[in-house]
DNA sequence: ACCTGAACACCGTTCAAGT
DNA sequence: ACCTGAACACCGTTCAAGT
């Protein structure tokens, strides 16, 4: 039924790897970090404990690549929210973080050690770089633009935790009004460089 | 030796609480939360793994009072910023932050949840007030006044973090010129309320 | 080349029993 | 009232052995 022809599987699965990181994506969204046990996961899966240590080293090594995927993700919505500008791409990262609450967590908690992660460092910056680009085309390399982006990344970023961690209680639950309730929030900064375009 | 005379002890400890909190407190900057175990907490304390039942429910609510102990710190380095204004108050914020960093993390981590920690959801927002109430005295209750607090709660929450998991690659090693640039960062921000008093 | 099963050293939590 | 020791159901990781 499949595209590929594998015609003697005779293990579990044709892509054990992946079929990992599918049930661990679920996995994580649905219990957390800390219930993402290996040995949950390979129940689940239909595989002996041991099996994941073919094809990760550890446990850190899975959730780095869940934690790559996220950050995957992440730079292709704040892609498609480009074309709308700075504000429209700070709101798609807060719009990720709280539809991928888990996964964000992960991303940027400190359960993964980033720097033992070669890829996952990679792909990492990829989302700061897209909004400090959007940032710099507005507003060129005069001098604080860079201070600037990483305020404007640390603005986004930290209302992402804040409406996570439910420390806001002036933030409404209901989604649209939530998005609408970011946009004021957003709206109230102003960020200050040497030359602003307008 | 000691001031308070309690004749008979007996047991290891005269107030066993408060030894496993300081000896927990140390455990976790060291080690983090991960590393934090009971087991781990009892073996250095000199008691049996059993022992801190008999005063916190669970492992989490262990963690609990730690991160309430944490919240207490945070708001009496605000409250002595206070007198240097907002932004003096921000960079005690993200100070706490990198002086604390496990603390900090787990304060506002998802490994405690705090609504189920009626003590610890009292302290944890009284940081916010604090920062809150700064913002309003310069600003007073103008329309927008509400989302600019929470937006220069989120800048420098968003730092924090930032900082802590290492994601600037332009932030300096440096303690005293790391705080620069917190200063430089926070300083290209404007909060915009209805009438802004300059 | 890929997976398994047993083994090891850890966990958090409960509970009868001790002082 | 406070603590202990054994017990239970979990973990992550390693390694010889199987196909």
């Amino acid at each position: 039924m499949s595209t590929s022809r594998r015609p003697k599987l005779g293990y579990h699965h044709g892509d054990l790897p992946a079929a990992l990181l599918q049930a661990a994506g679920q996995l994580l969204e649905k219990e957390g970090v800390e219930g993402l046990s290996l040995r949950a996961l390979t129940r689940r899966t239909g595989v002996s404990h041991a099996a994941p240590y073919r094809h990760f080293r550890d446990r850190e090594s899975l959730l780095a690549a869940l934690a790559a995927e996220g950050f995957a993700m992440l730079a292709q919505a704040q892609r498609e929210a480009a074309t709308g500008g700075l504000r429209a791409m700070g709101e798609a990262y807060v719009r990720f973080a709280l539809e991928h609450p888990q996964r964000f967590r992960l991303m940027f908690g400190s359960q993964v050690r980033i720097a033992r992660h070669a890829r996952l460092r990679e792909v990492a910056t990829t989302s700061f770089a897209a909004l400090s680009g959007a940032l710099a085309s507005r507003v060129g390399d005069a001098p604080g633009a860079g201070e600037a982006s990483i305020a404007a990344w640390a603005l986004v970023h930290g209302l992402s935790h804040l409406l996570l961690d439910r420390k806001l209680a002036a933030a409404p639950d209901d989604p649209a009004r939530r998005q609408e309730f970011v946009r004021a929030v957003l709206g109230s900064v102003r960020f200050s460089v040497a030359q602003p375009p307008a």
